[in-house]
DNA sequence: GCAAAAGTGTTCGCAATACACCCATGG
DNA sequence: CCATGGGTGTATTGCGAACACTTTTGC
């Protein structure tokens, strides 16, 4: 770390988050990935549509502050969240230079029914997204890249889902977010060979077929494929 | 992005670099992996080692900040350069509030020969590290993980040699990161079979047994597992 | 010709895919 | 009993690991 003393100009450290939850039919039909953005009041970029985010106060840690203004925002405390890429071209921001660390960030999707949305903070679908602020859109799109990739090589797709949720369910999360076809059978098999799911013994009635098997994510075989290291990944709400 | 105004203490922003190239004996024996690191020279952790990198200037970019302060420091351009992650617990310094955006980056080992290396920036074998400051170690440590991580998908091994090499120095590279002992001949077809690498038609004369091809990386099949998007992935020095 | 590395061929086992098939429930 | 999704069994394929084998050089 440099020296401290000779100040000059300094840019500016803001915080913010992509977050991801299912649209609320979940049960039915296919889900949707569902993103909520800000409507910026003031300029530059006043009326567009921006990630929740805030300046980084001097005490408080990196995830704390994702995490927090997440749930001012939305209400919500996130499942999973995890520091996405720290964006600081000198000219994203037009009056001043600002540096964004972005987190991206899961909620179940139980709770998003209880969720903020007024006309300041609204939920879009992901193929209907409306004019974003700065670079935005640009990482956006780099978070449902994440997404997408992450999903493939760890488990995170219950992170989307309630406590217990039937394989059908799970199986719905990977096609709404790696839009594909997945083989139930094989999906099953994939699922159950990597030992993060425990078969409750619950069967799900009411449905007007076989009633399927509940299943509830196994915390303790939740190996992280990331670092060993490094910062929360799940956190409550404050 | 948040409103200006109210301006209120801030944290300072730091970017720094973790470098990574080769042991300069690269074609004899089992080259290793090093690392440069600069003495501080200040308060708070003067005499401890720590990381090249500076104050990020207000009209630089975070990549050409984090390539120039690589060059300044070791004489070097690097052939690979990655953002890694951004730290920022609240007490990793200890006088004041600093946000490290760090990088990693690898460098050719026909280069090494000429880097800067005096007594205050020093190249450190990788399992012979001094006591670094602040989270420097553990922040290495992640970039090690980062970097053994990404050689198993990715083609990035070639960054860590020169122009041309033959396969048993590129199968060095592998196993000094690794770790681990690798069978030529699989070796050689999975790299083959990626389609990066291009025969020169010359060979290694010298060798006190049968000379082996000389290979060049193709760097227009050179498929980012990445992103598609994002910031410069190779640079030169300014 | 002999040692040693370069380079080739062959086999094995695992895991993902494709798809045929039985099971259980509401209507 | 039938339609429909839940759930199981099985053949196929592609790829990486293991390892036997041939080739080419310096000495």
């Amino acid at each position: 770390m440099p020296r401290p003393g000779e100040a000059g100009a300094q840019a500016r450290l803001a915080v913010s988050t992509v977050i991801f939850a299912l649209s609320p039919d979940a049960g039915a039909a296919a889900p949707s990935l569902r993103i909520p953005l800000v409507r910026r009041l003031r300029e530059p970029g006043a009326g567009r549509w921006a990630l929740p985010g805030g300046w980084l106060p001097v005490d408080e840690g990196l995830d704390e502050a994702a995490g927090r203004t997440l749930n001012e925002t939305t209400g919500l405390a996130p499942t999973y969240l995890e520091q996405l890429y720290t964006f600081g071209a000198p000219d994203r921001s037009p009056d001043e230079r600002v540096v964004s660390v972005v987190y991206w960030a899961l909620v179940h999707s139980d709770e998003v029914e209880r969720a903020v949305s007024d006309e300041n903070v609204c939920w879009f679908d992901e193929d209907d997204l409306p004019e974003l602020a700065f670079d935005h859109l640009e990482i956006l799109e780099y978070a449902l890249w994440r997404l997408r990739t992450k999903l493939q090589y760890s488990r995170i797709a219950h992170a989307l889902l309630g406590e217990t949720f039937t394989m059908a369910e799970l199986r719905g999360v990977h096609e709404a977010v790696l839009r594909t076809r997945l083989d139930p059978a094989n999906f099953r098999r994939t699922m159950e060979a990597s030992g993060t799911l425990v078969d409750t013994g619950q069967r799900l009635a009411g449905t007007p077929h076989r009633p399927p098997a509940l299943y509830r994510f196994d915390t303790a075989s939740a190996r992280g494929g990331d670092p060993i290291h490094h910062p929360t990944r799940t956190r409550n709400a404050s």
